[in-house]
DNA sequence: ATGACCCCCCTGGGGGGA
């Protein structure tokens, strides 16, 4: 089983570049995120024609994620519990078979500190209420999506430039860190220890051209998962093409259940 | 990490991203 999981800040604005990169890559389940557009006006013809079937959980302008599959899921949630006032679209779930597909955008948090890296930290805890509900039910799951996290310094091109960051803060490295403790396995990482690569490059200051990257999108596994851990790669193709989006594709691929 | 971008709203510029 192919997953992969792309930011695509805006699917309208990316739709051919989305739609050549699935040609080529023919992922079994794509998760996207920051589709930036209600459920209504997502290019939901464009995909099925490619043999996708398509599940959004949009909003306007802003944020909103989605699970595309070959397979139908036997089933799709939305929304993250924990706070019924959170209007924003960032949290869906498909299941496959034995295997639930969690796809998320986290929110980013700057500016640090205030209202909205309190937000990000709540649904950080709400995030991983919700991994230790499922590893409760012995359930095997991942989690994938841009977590906007830089986990180690190592993930980050400028580090020192970084440290106040959201993305980089202690805290919210610590409750990464709490999130792995539940006993998940970041795919990527787990399989290239000590490598340096990123899946975000800003559109300003020349970012791209210059390698000024950070990692920030992740798969996270449970046990049962991590057990059947093929592969997990980047691929930087999408982010050099015309009108890229500014992340690229990170694909894990899971063998068949024993 | 903002001089340098891009996308959203739907037209003149503000909000948001990371």
């Amino acid at each position: 089983m192919k997953i992969a999981s792309w930011n695509v800040n805006s699917i309208k604005a990316r739709l051919a570049n989305a739609t050549d990169w699935v040609r080529e890559a023919r992922p079994d389940v794509l998760l996207l995120q920051e589709i930036k557009c209600q459920d209504a006006d997502f290019p939901v013809l464009e995909f099925q024609s490619l043999g996708y079937q398509v599940h959004a959980h949009g909003q306007k302008s802003y944020n909103g994620v989605a699970v595309l599959s070959r397979e139908k899921p036997d089933a799709v949630r939305t929304r993250l519990a924990g706070d019924d006032a959170d209007e924003q679209s960032r949290y869906i779930e498909a299941d496959f078979g034995g295997v639930t597909v969690c796809g998320l955008y986290l929110p980013n948090g700057n500016p640090r500190p205030g209202e909205k890296y309190d937000y990000k930290l709540g649904w950080m805890r709400r995030l991983q209420a919700r991994a230790a509900e499922l590893l409760a039910e012995e359930r095997p799951f991942l989690m994938a999506g841009d977590y906007n996290v830089c986990p180690l310094d190592v993930d980050v091109f400028d580090p020192i430039g970084f440290a106040e960051d959201a993305l980089c803060w202690p805290d919210s490295r610590r409750a990464f860190r709490s999130l792995l403790n539940l006993g998940l396995t970041e795919a990527w990482r787990a399989l290239h220890p000590t490598k340096v690569d990123y899946t975000f490059w800003d559109y300003q200051a020349g970012a791209w051209p210059k390698n000024n990257g950070l990692r920030i999108d992740h798969f996270l596994l449970s046990p049962q998962l991590a057990d059947r851990l093929v592969s997990c790669e980047i691929d930087r193709n999408p982010r050099g093409r015309e009108k890229a989006s500014d992340h690229t594709p990170i694909i894990c691929e899971i063998a068949a259940a024993a």
